[in-house]
DNA sequence: TCAAACCTTGACGTAAGCGTTAGTGTTTGT
DNA sequence: ACAAACACTAACGCTTACGTCAAGGTTTGA
């Protein structure tokens, strides 16, 4: 599925002294962006990447500019976003870039940031319930089963103590 | 493994008046913490709660603390800690049931308890940090990439943009 | 007493994100 | 010219935390 040599040759007719795009194998790419051959070919199955053509042996080749699109999955990856919601928010490779897609890219990463924001507020307040009832276990415990597990080491009464909920089980 | 039938025969006598702790089907406890009786079953595969007893027809019976233990399981994976992490802060159901002396099982529950508001304070830490990057992020979205994709809704000029990591690619 | 509702133990299915062969072809350096 | 290194596709494996039957026993209320 050869995409466009059309596109290739124009550009190395327009640019004679371009960057020299030198292109990249699946493995100079994975040594690249610090990560593997298989996820890379992963993420081209999710139409996340795509190489920008393939040698006459078939194998992929990628333009240099495709180590930052990795580096962001990877980067977003890191942040808890799954492969599908990195679809959604970088696009499909296939899909190209049309233009309306930055002012679109920019309005979903702002909706995301704030989901993001109000997730981990969400977070915050569990946890600082959670820190809460601890801080009170932790007090009931010391200042009453530790003195009563030492008066009576032996005698197990905490089914019928009213602190018993502080040491579940 | 029956703890130990001479404390329970002992309470008994010494308590025929006493709180009646109504045992829990599998599936009052589910309804109790709002979640599957196929995940309080697996629950028990991880060691992480276990039946006081079971029915002559092999029902599951649950002590009401369970619930509390399960709460705290549920609440622990709403944080994303996986079951294996919750069973090390938790501990084994078994250890805990364990026939060790009262002393023993009250200094392990105040260890755990240590542990998890240690725990839970880290947690607390790295969740406050990234409402903090989040904020910032958007801050700058917000005043620079959305004028900016405003201004220029067709030039992608991302690329070279020092702002262009806030929406990654 | 009998049906509805509940429980039991298997055991297979699922989704994500790759890891890991297997068997084979391609590039590259010497 | 030839071996080493690399790439290809296809396909099964793995993990976590359950969902979902299946084929039966158990409780419970009318």
């Amino acid at each position: 599925m050869k995409p466009n040599n059309i596109n290739t040759l124009e550009q190395e007719q327009l640019l004679p002294a371009s960057p020299a795009d030198k292109l990249l194998t699946i493995g100079d790419l994975a040594k690249a962006c610090n990560t593997t051959v298989r996820s890379l070919r992963y993420y081209e199955e999710l139409d996340l990447i795509t190489p920008e053509s393939r040698s006459t042996g078939g194998y992929r080749l990628y333009v240099s500019a495709t180590i930052k699109r990795v580096n962001a999955i990877l980067a977003l990856q890191a942040l808890n976003y799954s492969l599908e919601e990195i679809t959604a928010l970088l696009g499909k490779a296939s899909e190209g870039l049309s233009s309306t897609t930055r002012k679109r890219r920019v309005a979903f990463t702002q909706t995301t940031l704030v989901n993001q924001t109000q997730t981990v507020a969400e977070k915050l307040t569990t946890l600082q319930a959670m820190q809460a009832e601890l801080a009170q276990r932790l007090t009931v415990l010391t200042t009453h089963c530790v003195p009563c597990a030492e008066a009576f080491p032996d005698t197990d009464c905490c089914e019928t103590c009213p602190h018993s909920t502080i040491h579940w089980n």
